[in-house]
DNA sequence: TCATATAACGTTGCCGGTATCATTACCGGT
DNA sequence: ACCGGTAATGATACCGGCAACGTTATATGA
């Protein structure tokens, strides 16, 4: 029973020494009961248990870090955590972790702009992997490389480092099939809303937007280009901009569904109808986008951290991975965002 | 540059003690440095900086938590992390981590099936909260008692307990206008979706779902009320048993959007429209309501993990707080699930 | 009966930091 | 030359667990 406030009080928490010396017997005693160790006598064991209870003991979580190599504890680190792929990639990882014997302990600092971001992300990985966990799992890492001794699996990087393992989609293969398609249906004048530059991601998918241009023998324009940071904001900034062309794009090809959502507000804003005025493509199919009847590229995210989780588990357990990189297959969903445009 | 698989060579991480040696200099004046504490020449802390970037060392969050108070960390707790209500509460924590000097760490143990309820509750409660965070926040707790001597704030507990400050949404306020919509919209048949009887949330949006029918003179029907858990799944199992029954409610109230969700599932397997063939309101308003179209009541949970979190800085920081709990106001939310109803 | 094995428990050192106190060096003032 | 004060740094005692090792007591076997 706490009261607020009285901190001269400082009432020290139960201690494994406490249960010791309440019990009557010594620290080790009780560390090898906690552990489930043999060397025990099961009248001891009971009484000891007993005593834990009454005093309300649990074990230092930080205390253990320092002793014991393995911890059951896996990192999970984000820059942010509040916008879908995030959330998608931790119900994944979520799955795996409630199949496992493992913990989830997830970090973030809130927002990235807190703080420098290479520094931060050096710093938290450090400070999670060397204390308390087994391994982590990074999302969208900037860095590429970690003085850390404990295993990390990383989900779209800057780039794929041939060192450290990694999940991502099959970003450019996924872009092609987009563009693929909204040239299929006849568009020329297609733009493209590019996503975090430092992310390999976003600049494979810029590969397949200019690839299957080029390929269809369409010429690229620069100004169809516009650049974004895979935010809603930034979507709606980039898609008031290519909508204000004195010759409108008939399509944009948003490189993720968040900032093609940016694009709807911009369509309502000036009045203009989907697919009716013109054609859009997101990236990512979250949740929303069933909703929105926005065409868009499944790279099953959820998919992704359950792939990562399951390939560290594999190396804290020392099993040998096939592959240092895991390629989901992305998939074209079509709904009702595109349509035929025909030359007048 | 790790290899996957050499555990046997073990390279233990860089310590303070190592930089110290490097640096020449004692561990306690590195400490100093890291704590950015006054007392140091600058040259020396230019010096030893240098090496720690050298060195590529960083703080060990276990060891540092034993000795400091401040740990700057706040532990979020929740059964799981993959449904619609913990999100919100996430989104709303995240952004008053985000404003304060503290960072954030989610703990989940993945799956509440796992492991026995209260107990590893207490137990990752106690592990947090005692080893490395300055306080946690609980979401929809158990058990009433915990023995720490770390601040606790609870969202949606069992019981409001006068020890604990807690937050909640003004559930019974916000069934009574969910209802009192209903009936005003000519409904007297109205089934109700139940939730975690464990909860308090539960019961209070059932006592207003009674209440509101005795006050408005309408008999309660016990087959009228099936019991969920506020999963989707449980949606569609109490939806498809109220929608069998010889006489059809014409509308339903689904105490959470979830099980609301399941409803609609339901609606589409057995042909029934909505809101053409019954009425379906539910609770909490997650983001997936607004594309769905359903009314709902607002329970601003993200507000609540906002107010959560503030509610514990206040704590930490020894600010009295004026209230033990929190309740955010609900508010209903009309979209188009509902319409009247005539009797024939 | 005695030697040895083994079960049961105690002692102790260590992990990687931080906090406190002690120490040193250097300064100006008298 | 001596003193006192202060800035900079060092030495050391912890923190709360875990594990190796040491010590008993009891059981087992010859």
């Amino acid at each position: 029973m706490r009261k607020t406030g009285n901190m001269e009080n400082q009432r020290r928490s139960v201690t494994i020494r406490d249960v010791a010396e309440t019990a009557g017997v010594s620290v080790s005693t009780v560390s090898r009961v906690l552990n489930g160790k043999v060397d025990v006598a099961k009248e001891t064991k009971n009484h000891i248990l007993s005593i834990i209870d009454d005093l309300g003991y649990s074990t230092n979580l930080a205390a253990r870090s320092m002793r014991s190599q393995k911890k059951n504890l896996i990192g999970l680190i984000m820059p942010d955590i509040a916008y879908p792929f995030a959330i998608e990639v931790m119900k994944g990882v979520n799955r795996a972790i409630a199949e496992s014997e493992f913990d989830l302990l997830v970090y973030t600092s809130g927002d990235v702009r807190k703080r420098g971001r290479v520094t931060s992300e050096q710093k938290y990985i450090t400070l999670l992997a060397k204390s308390i966990s087994d391994g982590v799992i990074v999302v969208a890492p900037v860095a590429s490389e970690y003085n850390i001794d404990k295993p990390i699996v990383s989900i779209d990087p800057v780039m794929s480092h041939p060192n450290y393992p990694s999940v991502h989609a099959t970003n450019y293969e996924g872009s092609r099939a987009a563009m693929e398609y909204l040239i299929g249906l006849g568009h020329k004048r297609i733009g493209f809303i590019n996503g975090r530059t430092e992310l390999e991601s976003a600049n494979r998918r810029l590969s397949g937007y200019r690839d299957a241009l080029k390929k269809n023998g369409i010429p690229i324009k620069e100004e169809l280009i516009a650049s974004g940071d895979y935010t809603t904001e930034t979507g709606v900034k980039c898609g008031r901009q290519l909508l204000s062309l004195k010759n409108r794009p008939t399509a944009i090809f948003a490189s993720n569904d968040q900032m093609a959502m940016g694009v709807y507000q911009v369509a309502e804003e000036m009045g203009l109808r989907i697919p009716e005025d013109f054609s859009l493509v997101g990236f990512d199919n979250i949740s929303e986008s069933k909703y929105l009847g926005l065409t868009t590229v499944d790279q099953f995210i959820s998919e992704q951290g359950y792939g990562a989780m399951q390939m560290l588990i594999q190396i804290i357990n020392e099993v040998p991975l096939e592959k240092q990189t895991l390629k989901v297959q992305t998939q074209l969903v079509v709904r009702s965002s595109c349509r035929e445009y025909h030359e007048s």
